[in-house]
DNA sequence: CCTTTTCTGTAGTGATCAATACACAAATAG
DNA sequence: CTATTTGTGTATTGATCACTACAGAAAAGG
Protein backbone atom coordinates (compact mmCIF):
# COMPACT_ATOMS: atom_id res chain seq x y z
CA UNK A 1 0.00 0.00 0.00
CA UNK A 2 1.76 3.51 1.11
CA UNK A 3 5.02 2.01 2.15
CA UNK A 4 6.30 3.91 -0.55
CA UNK A 5 8.76 6.88 0.65
CA UNK A 6 11.31 7.49 3.14
CA UNK A 7 9.50 6.27 6.47
CA UNK A 8 8.72 8.17 9.10
CA UNK A 9 11.27 8.94 11.95
CA UNK A 10 8.86 9.22 14.79
CA UNK A 11 5.79 7.63 16.65
CA UNK A 12 3.13 9.55 15.54
CA UNK A 13 0.59 8.59 18.18
CA UNK A 14 3.34 9.55 21.01
CA UNK A 15 3.78 12.85 19.33
CA UNK A 16 0.51 13.05 19.66
CA UNK A 17 0.33 12.51 23.24
CA UNK A 18 3.09 14.93 23.80
CA UNK A 19 1.31 17.53 22.09
CA UNK A 20 -1.94 17.34 23.83
CA UNK A 21 -0.02 17.83 27.19
CA UNK A 22 1.17 20.63 25.98
CA UNK A 23 -2.36 21.73 24.65
CA UNK A 24 -4.15 20.60 27.65
CA UNK A 25 -1.00 22.68 29.89
CA UNK A 26 -0.85 26.22 27.95
CA UNK A 27 -4.36 26.29 25.74
CA UNK A 28 -4.39 27.01 22.46
CA UNK A 29 -2.89 29.69 21.37
CA UNK A 30 -0.63 30.34 24.29
CA UNK A 31 1.31 26.72 23.10
CA UNK A 32 3.51 28.10 20.15
CA UNK A 33 4.86 25.76 17.44
CA UNK A 34 8.20 26.20 19.20
CA UNK A 35 6.76 24.79 22.08
CA UNK A 36 4.92 21.52 20.39
CA UNK A 37 8.09 21.04 17.77
CA UNK A 38 10.25 20.66 21.10
CA UNK A 39 8.16 18.32 23.40
CA UNK A 40 7.31 15.94 20.00
CA UNK A 41 10.91 16.04 19.35
CA UNK A 42 10.47 16.94 15.65
CA UNK A 43 10.81 19.65 13.30
CA UNK A 44 8.00 21.99 12.21
CA UNK A 45 7.82 20.39 8.19
CA UNK A 46 7.23 16.74 9.84
CA UNK A 47 4.27 18.21 12.04
CA UNK A 48 2.75 19.79 9.32
CA UNK A 49 3.27 17.02 6.77
CA UNK A 50 1.67 14.61 9.59
CA UNK A 51 -1.05 17.03 11.18
CA UNK A 52 -1.92 19.89 8.63
CA UNK A 53 -1.74 22.33 10.58
CA UNK A 54 -1.51 23.68 14.32
CA UNK A 55 -5.47 23.35 14.36
CA UNK A 56 -5.41 20.54 12.92
CA UNK A 57 -3.12 18.96 15.79
CA UNK A 58 -5.13 21.14 18.24
CA UNK A 59 -8.62 19.13 17.20
CA UNK A 60 -6.23 15.56 17.40
CA UNK A 61 -4.97 16.36 20.56
CA UNK A 62 -8.78 16.97 21.99
CA UNK A 63 -9.79 13.32 20.16
CA UNK A 64 -7.00 11.89 21.75
CA UNK A 65 -7.87 13.46 25.00
CA UNK A 66 -11.28 12.65 24.61
CA UNK A 67 -10.83 9.14 23.92
CA UNK A 68 -8.36 8.67 27.07
CA UNK A 69 -8.59 10.82 29.73
CA UNK A 70 -13.02 12.22 29.23
CA UNK A 71 -13.91 8.59 29.01
CA UNK A 72 -12.44 8.05 31.94
CA UNK A 73 -14.35 10.65 33.81
CA UNK A 74 -17.67 9.39 32.12
CA UNK A 75 -17.41 6.04 33.00
CA UNK A 76 -19.32 5.70 35.95
CA UNK A 77 -22.13 7.48 34.60
CA UNK A 78 -23.01 4.36 32.47
CA UNK A 79 -21.37 2.06 34.72
CA UNK A 80 -23.15 2.73 38.33
CA UNK A 81 -26.11 0.95 39.71
CA UNK A 82 -27.85 4.01 41.25
CA UNK A 83 -28.15 7.58 39.64
CA UNK A 84 -26.62 8.70 43.15
CA UNK A 85 -22.94 6.57 42.16
CA UNK A 86 -23.01 7.64 39.10
CA UNK A 87 -23.01 11.16 39.75
CA UNK A 88 -20.82 10.65 42.45
CA UNK A 89 -18.32 8.74 40.83
CA UNK A 90 -18.32 11.42 37.96
CA UNK A 91 -17.20 13.74 39.82
CA UNK A 92 -14.78 11.36 42.52
CA UNK A 93 -13.03 10.46 38.51
CA UNK A 94 -12.68 14.12 37.62
CA UNK A 95 -11.12 14.55 41.14
CA UNK A 96 -8.50 12.00 40.31
CA UNK A 97 -7.97 12.56 36.62
CA UNK A 98 -7.71 16.62 37.31
CA UNK A 99 -4.44 16.08 39.76
CA UNK A 100 -3.08 13.17 38.02
CA UNK A 101 1.06 13.26 38.16
CA UNK A 102 2.49 13.98 35.21
CA UNK A 103 -0.58 15.47 34.00
CA UNK A 104 -1.50 19.51 33.46
CA UNK A 105 -3.95 20.12 36.23
CA UNK A 106 -8.27 20.35 35.30
CA UNK A 107 -9.78 19.37 32.13
CA UNK A 108 -8.66 20.02 29.17
CA UNK A 109 -12.19 20.60 27.39
CA UNK A 110 -13.63 22.16 30.60
CA UNK A 111 -10.73 24.81 30.49
CA UNK A 112 -11.05 25.16 26.54
CA UNK A 113 -14.40 27.13 27.44
CA UNK A 114 -11.63 30.16 28.23
CA UNK A 115 -7.88 29.59 26.76
CA UNK A 116 -9.22 27.91 23.64
CA UNK A 117 -8.96 31.91 21.90
CA UNK A 118 -7.91 31.78 18.34
CA UNK A 119 -9.41 28.25 17.30
CA UNK A 120 -11.46 28.29 14.40
CA UNK A 121 -15.12 28.32 14.88
CA UNK A 122 -16.18 24.65 13.94
CA UNK A 123 -13.31 23.57 16.92
CA UNK A 124 -14.71 25.82 19.19
CA UNK A 125 -17.99 24.53 18.21
CA UNK A 126 -17.87 20.95 18.95
CA UNK A 127 -15.42 21.73 21.82
CA UNK A 128 -18.55 23.79 23.22
CA UNK A 129 -21.01 20.54 22.31
CA UNK A 130 -18.59 18.34 24.14
CA UNK A 131 -19.21 20.29 27.28
CA UNK A 132 -22.54 20.61 26.84
CA UNK A 133 -22.99 16.42 26.20
CA UNK A 134 -21.85 15.99 29.85
CA UNK A 135 -25.01 17.79 30.80
CA UNK A 136 -26.91 16.01 28.30
CA UNK A 137 -25.67 12.16 30.08
CA UNK A 138 -25.97 13.18 33.33
CA UNK A 139 -29.22 14.73 32.94
CA UNK A 140 -30.25 11.29 30.76
CA UNK A 141 -28.89 9.36 33.45
CA UNK A 142 -31.54 11.18 35.87
CA UNK A 143 -34.42 10.19 33.76
CA UNK A 144 -33.74 7.08 33.48
CA UNK A 145 -33.19 6.55 37.12
CA UNK A 146 -36.98 8.36 37.32
CA UNK A 147 -38.51 6.30 34.55
CA UNK A 148 -37.38 2.77 36.91
CA UNK A 149 -39.20 4.57 40.01
CA UNK A 150 -35.67 4.96 41.68
CA UNK A 151 -35.89 8.75 42.04
CA UNK A 152 -39.17 10.90 42.11
CA UNK A 153 -40.49 11.16 38.79
CA UNK A 154 -41.00 15.30 38.70
CA UNK A 155 -37.27 16.10 39.35
CA UNK A 156 -35.87 18.86 36.92
CA UNK A 157 -33.36 16.50 35.67
CA UNK A 158 -31.37 19.21 33.14
CA UNK A 159 -31.49 21.70 35.97
CA UNK A 160 -29.70 18.85 37.87
CA UNK A 161 -27.44 17.94 35.49
CA UNK A 162 -26.46 21.69 35.33
CA UNK A 163 -25.32 21.84 38.67
CA UNK A 164 -23.35 18.64 38.83
CA UNK A 165 -21.37 19.78 35.87
CA UNK A 166 -21.09 23.14 37.09
CA UNK A 167 -19.53 21.88 40.38
CA UNK A 168 -17.28 19.55 38.22
CA UNK A 169 -16.07 22.64 35.83
CA UNK A 170 -15.39 25.01 39.30
CA UNK A 171 -13.03 21.86 40.36
CA UNK A 172 -10.91 22.26 37.24
CA UNK A 173 -10.31 25.74 38.39
CA UNK A 174 -10.02 24.82 41.55
CA UNK A 175 -7.11 22.26 40.37
CA UNK A 176 -5.17 25.18 38.49
CA UNK A 177 -5.21 27.12 41.29
CA UNK A 178 -3.10 23.61 42.64
CA UNK A 179 -5.93 21.97 44.93
CA UNK A 180 -5.13 18.62 45.60
CA UNK A 181 -7.00 15.39 44.88
CA UNK A 182 -8.19 14.89 48.88
CA UNK A 183 -9.47 18.66 48.76
CA UNK A 184 -11.42 18.19 45.27
CA UNK A 185 -12.76 14.82 46.78
CA UNK A 186 -14.32 16.92 49.77
CA UNK A 187 -15.68 19.52 47.01
CA UNK A 188 -17.39 16.86 45.63
CA UNK A 189 -18.61 15.37 48.52
CA UNK A 190 -20.14 18.97 49.77
CA UNK A 191 -21.73 18.84 46.53
CA UNK A 192 -23.36 15.43 46.24
CA UNK A 193 -25.00 16.76 50.38
CA UNK A 194 -27.44 18.78 47.84
CA UNK A 195 -28.65 15.15 46.57
CA UNK A 196 -31.20 14.55 48.70
CA UNK A 197 -32.47 18.31 48.40
CA UNK A 198 -32.65 18.66 44.94
CA UNK A 199 -33.95 14.97 43.87
CA UNK A 200 -36.88 14.93 47.11
CA UNK A 201 -39.04 17.66 45.38
CA UNK A 202 -39.40 19.04 41.98
CA UNK A 203 -37.19 22.12 41.81
CA UNK B 1 1.74 71.13 40.94
CA UNK B 2 2.64 68.90 37.74
CA UNK B 3 0.46 70.72 35.36
CA UNK B 4 3.21 71.73 33.30
CA UNK B 5 3.55 69.98 29.78
CA UNK B 6 0.75 69.48 26.86
CA UNK B 7 -2.30 67.80 28.70
CA UNK B 8 -3.17 64.08 27.70
CA UNK B 9 -5.93 64.33 25.30
CA UNK B 10 -7.79 61.10 26.31
CA UNK B 11 -9.65 60.56 30.21
CA UNK B 12 -6.87 58.18 31.44
CA UNK B 13 -10.02 56.13 33.63
CA UNK B 14 -12.09 55.70 30.64
CA UNK B 15 -9.55 54.42 28.89
CA UNK B 16 -8.54 52.42 31.75
CA UNK B 17 -12.42 50.99 31.74
CA UNK B 18 -12.41 50.41 27.52
CA UNK B 19 -8.82 47.96 28.29
CA UNK B 20 -10.42 46.30 31.06
CA UNK B 21 -13.21 44.88 28.83
CA UNK B 22 -10.63 43.83 26.54
CA UNK B 23 -8.68 41.54 29.25
CA UNK B 24 -12.07 40.30 30.86
CA UNK B 25 -13.11 39.39 27.75
CA UNK B 26 -9.89 38.14 26.06
CA UNK B 27 -7.29 37.45 28.80
CA UNK B 28 -3.64 38.76 29.20
CA UNK B 29 -2.06 37.06 26.47
CA UNK B 30 -4.83 37.22 23.65
CA UNK B 31 -5.32 40.67 24.20
CA UNK B 32 -3.49 42.63 21.35
CA UNK B 33 -2.14 46.00 21.49
CA UNK B 34 -3.69 46.77 18.52
CA UNK B 35 -7.09 45.79 20.51
CA UNK B 36 -6.16 47.62 23.38
CA UNK B 37 -5.44 50.79 21.20
CA UNK B 38 -8.07 50.62 19.29
CA UNK B 39 -10.57 50.01 22.13
CA UNK B 40 -8.99 52.91 24.08
CA UNK B 41 -9.25 55.28 21.39
CA UNK B 42 -5.27 56.04 21.55
CA UNK B 43 -1.97 55.24 19.99
CA UNK B 44 0.08 53.05 21.80
CA UNK B 45 2.73 55.84 22.74
CA UNK B 46 0.25 57.12 24.62
CA UNK B 47 -0.72 54.18 26.19
CA UNK B 48 2.82 53.65 27.27
CA UNK B 49 3.06 57.10 28.91
CA UNK B 50 0.04 56.76 30.85
CA UNK B 51 0.50 53.05 32.21
CA UNK B 52 3.95 51.70 31.58
CA UNK B 53 3.52 48.81 30.23
CA UNK B 54 0.65 46.25 28.69
CA UNK B 55 1.50 44.07 32.23
CA UNK B 56 1.24 47.51 33.72
CA UNK B 57 -2.19 48.01 32.43
CA UNK B 58 -3.31 44.85 33.08
CA UNK B 59 -2.84 45.38 36.67
CA UNK B 60 -4.81 48.71 36.76
CA UNK B 61 -7.57 46.79 35.17
CA UNK B 62 -7.68 44.20 37.87
CA UNK B 63 -7.20 46.61 40.71
CA UNK B 64 -10.40 48.77 38.95
CA UNK B 65 -12.37 45.12 38.32
CA UNK B 66 -12.20 44.57 42.02
CA UNK B 67 -13.33 47.82 42.74
CA UNK B 68 -16.05 47.74 40.93
CA UNK B 69 -17.39 44.87 39.86
CA UNK B 70 -15.40 42.27 42.50
CA UNK B 71 -16.81 44.24 45.37
CA UNK B 72 -20.56 44.05 44.49
CA UNK B 73 -20.22 40.18 44.19
CA UNK B 74 -18.29 39.97 47.73
CA UNK B 75 -21.47 42.71 49.57
CA UNK B 76 -23.77 40.30 50.24
CA UNK B 77 -20.98 38.76 52.09
CA UNK B 78 -20.76 41.29 54.90
CA UNK B 79 -24.31 42.60 54.65
CA UNK B 80 -26.52 39.98 55.18
CA UNK B 81 -27.79 38.69 58.12
CA UNK B 82 -27.30 35.57 58.26
CA UNK B 83 -24.42 32.85 57.40
CA UNK B 84 -26.88 31.36 54.76
CA UNK B 85 -28.42 34.52 53.03
CA UNK B 86 -24.65 35.95 52.88
CA UNK B 87 -23.31 33.21 50.45
CA UNK B 88 -26.97 32.51 48.58
CA UNK B 89 -26.78 36.39 48.39
CA UNK B 90 -23.02 36.14 47.24
CA UNK B 91 -23.89 33.24 44.37
CA UNK B 92 -27.09 35.68 43.13
CA UNK B 93 -24.64 38.48 42.44
CA UNK B 94 -22.20 36.45 41.03
CA UNK B 95 -25.30 35.02 38.84
CA UNK B 96 -26.55 38.79 38.03
CA UNK B 97 -22.65 40.49 37.62
CA UNK B 98 -21.59 37.44 35.03
CA UNK B 99 -24.40 37.81 32.55
CA UNK B 100 -24.24 41.58 32.94
CA UNK B 101 -25.18 43.12 29.46
CA UNK B 102 -22.46 44.82 27.62
CA UNK B 103 -19.60 42.67 30.20
CA UNK B 104 -17.76 40.05 29.32
CA UNK B 105 -19.45 36.92 31.12
CA UNK B 106 -17.93 35.61 33.82
CA UNK B 107 -15.63 36.72 36.55
CA UNK B 108 -12.53 38.69 34.92
CA UNK B 109 -10.22 37.43 38.23
CA UNK B 110 -12.02 33.37 38.11
CA UNK B 111 -10.98 33.19 34.19
CA UNK B 112 -7.52 34.72 34.90
CA UNK B 113 -6.35 31.52 36.43
CA UNK B 114 -6.96 30.01 32.60
CA UNK B 115 -6.51 32.73 30.54
CA UNK B 116 -3.88 35.12 32.04
CA UNK B 117 -1.01 32.71 30.42
CA UNK B 118 2.26 35.05 29.93
CA UNK B 119 1.52 37.58 33.10
CA UNK B 120 4.34 38.00 35.05
CA UNK B 121 5.00 36.00 38.65
CA UNK B 122 4.22 39.04 40.56
CA UNK B 123 0.79 39.81 38.76
CA UNK B 124 -0.16 35.74 38.61
CA UNK B 125 0.32 35.66 42.25
CA UNK B 126 -1.99 38.24 43.03
CA UNK B 127 -4.55 36.95 40.90
CA UNK B 128 -4.03 33.50 42.83
CA UNK B 129 -4.69 35.46 46.30
CA UNK B 130 -7.57 37.38 45.28
CA UNK B 131 -9.33 33.75 44.29
CA UNK B 132 -7.83 32.07 47.66
CA UNK B 133 -9.62 35.44 49.46
CA UNK B 134 -12.85 34.67 48.17
CA UNK B 135 -12.61 30.78 49.99
CA UNK B 136 -10.69 33.02 53.45
CA UNK B 137 -13.90 35.42 53.45
CA UNK B 138 -16.63 32.60 53.34
CA UNK B 139 -14.68 30.91 55.89
CA UNK B 140 -14.65 33.98 58.56
CA UNK B 141 -18.33 33.95 57.98
CA UNK B 142 -19.27 30.81 58.47
CA UNK B 143 -16.81 31.15 61.95
CA UNK B 144 -18.40 34.21 63.39
CA UNK B 145 -21.96 32.21 62.59
CA UNK B 146 -20.83 29.23 64.61
CA UNK B 147 -19.00 31.91 67.56
CA UNK B 148 -22.62 33.42 67.60
CA UNK B 149 -24.16 29.94 67.94
CA UNK B 150 -26.51 30.33 64.68
CA UNK B 151 -24.39 27.20 62.79
CA UNK B 152 -22.98 24.43 64.71
CA UNK B 153 -20.05 24.81 66.18
CA UNK B 154 -17.92 21.30 64.47
CA UNK B 155 -18.47 22.41 60.80
CA UNK B 156 -15.52 22.98 58.57
CA UNK B 157 -15.65 26.21 57.72
CA UNK B 158 -13.27 25.84 54.86
CA UNK B 159 -14.28 22.88 53.16
CA UNK B 160 -17.74 24.78 53.11
CA UNK B 161 -16.31 27.68 51.52
CA UNK B 162 -13.95 26.10 48.95
CA UNK B 163 -17.08 24.06 47.87
CA UNK B 164 -19.57 27.66 47.33
CA UNK B 165 -16.34 29.05 45.63
CA UNK B 166 -15.96 26.25 43.53
CA UNK B 167 -19.42 26.51 42.39
CA UNK B 168 -19.01 29.98 41.67
CA UNK B 169 -16.03 29.11 39.87
CA UNK B 170 -17.92 26.90 38.01
CA UNK B 171 -20.46 29.15 37.18
CA UNK B 172 -18.04 31.40 34.96
CA UNK B 173 -17.28 28.72 32.79
CA UNK B 174 -21.27 27.96 32.26
CA UNK B 175 -21.30 31.76 31.86
CA UNK B 176 -18.75 31.75 29.01
CA UNK B 177 -20.78 29.20 27.51
CA UNK B 178 -23.53 31.26 26.92
CA UNK B 179 -25.55 30.29 30.37
CA UNK B 180 -28.33 33.23 31.33
CA UNK B 181 -29.22 34.68 34.69
CA UNK B 182 -31.51 32.73 35.25
CA UNK B 183 -29.69 29.54 34.45
CA UNK B 184 -27.16 30.35 36.62
CA UNK B 185 -29.79 31.29 39.64
CA UNK B 186 -31.41 28.23 39.62
CA UNK B 187 -27.48 26.76 39.53
CA UNK B 188 -27.04 28.67 42.58
CA UNK B 189 -30.41 27.32 44.21
CA UNK B 190 -29.10 24.01 43.44
CA UNK B 191 -25.54 24.89 45.21
CA UNK B 192 -27.90 25.84 48.16
CA UNK B 193 -29.85 22.11 48.68
CA UNK B 194 -26.75 21.29 49.79
CA UNK B 195 -26.49 23.81 53.17
CA UNK B 196 -28.34 22.01 55.71
CA UNK B 197 -26.61 18.82 54.89
CA UNK B 198 -22.82 20.74 55.48
CA UNK B 199 -24.03 23.12 57.98
CA UNK B 200 -25.60 20.34 60.11
CA UNK B 201 -22.91 17.57 60.68
CA UNK B 202 -19.16 18.21 60.82
CA UNK B 203 -18.15 16.99 57.23
C1' DC C 1 21.30 0.54 -11.31
C1' DC C 2 17.53 4.66 -11.84
C1' DT C 3 13.06 6.69 -10.92
C1' DT C 4 9.48 7.85 -7.87
C1' DT C 5 7.72 8.85 -3.48
C1' DT C 6 7.80 10.46 1.09
C1' DC C 7 10.08 12.48 5.00
C1' DT C 8 13.71 15.45 7.39
C1' DG C 9 16.69 19.60 8.38
C1' DT C 10 17.95 24.15 7.23
C1' DA C 11 16.70 28.31 6.45
C1' DG C 12 13.77 31.19 5.53
C1' DT C 13 8.68 33.63 4.38
C1' DG C 14 5.44 37.67 5.50
C1' DA C 15 2.59 38.88 9.49
C1' DT C 16 2.05 40.29 13.95
C1' DC C 17 3.83 40.83 18.56
C1' DA C 18 5.10 44.40 22.44
C1' DA C 19 7.57 48.39 22.76
C1' DT C 20 9.96 53.01 21.04
C1' DA C 21 12.67 56.86 18.39
C1' DC C 22 11.74 60.95 16.84
C1' DA C 23 9.65 65.13 15.33
C1' DC C 24 6.05 68.09 16.30
C1' DA C 25 2.16 69.98 19.21
C1' DA C 26 0.45 72.11 23.37
C1' DA C 27 0.71 73.46 27.75
C1' DT C 28 3.33 76.29 31.94
C1' DA C 29 7.35 79.14 33.91
C1' DG C 30 10.01 82.88 33.62
C1' DC D 1 8.65 86.48 23.76
C1' DT D 2 11.93 81.98 24.97
C1' DA D 3 12.80 77.86 27.53
C1' DT D 4 11.06 73.78 29.52
C1' DT D 5 8.02 70.06 30.07
C1' DT D 6 4.80 66.65 28.67
C1' DG D 7 1.71 64.28 25.19
C1' DT D 8 0.55 62.80 20.38
C1' DG D 9 1.20 60.70 15.66
C1' DT D 10 4.05 58.45 12.42
C1' DA D 11 6.90 55.14 11.45
C1' DT D 12 9.73 51.66 12.97
C1' DT D 13 12.39 48.42 16.07
C1' DG D 14 13.92 43.42 16.93
C1' DA D 15 11.48 39.27 18.39
C1' DT D 16 8.34 35.89 17.73
C1' DC D 17 4.32 34.07 15.37
C1' DA D 18 2.47 30.16 12.16
C1' DC D 19 3.96 28.29 8.14
C1' DT D 20 6.78 26.68 4.00
C1' DA D 21 10.48 26.42 -0.08
C1' DC D 22 14.02 23.75 -1.04
C1' DA D 23 17.57 20.38 -1.11
C1' DG D 24 19.01 16.11 0.38
C1' DA D 25 18.01 11.53 2.69
C1' DA D 26 15.69 7.10 2.84
C1' DA D 27 12.60 4.00 1.44
C1' DA D 28 9.93 1.01 -2.64
C1' DG D 29 9.07 -0.02 -7.78
C1' DG D 30 10.92 -1.11 -11.93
Amino acid sequence: MSERGRPRAFDRAEALQKAMLVFWDKGYQAASLTDLTEAMGIGSPSLYAAFGSKEGLYREAVDLYEASESDEIAGPLSLAATAREAIEGYLMASAAVFTRPGRPPGCMVVLSAVNAVGVGDETSAKLREMRAQSVTAIAARLRSAAAAGELDAGLDAEAIASYYVTVQQGMSIQARDGATRPQLEAIARGAMAAWEGLTRAAA
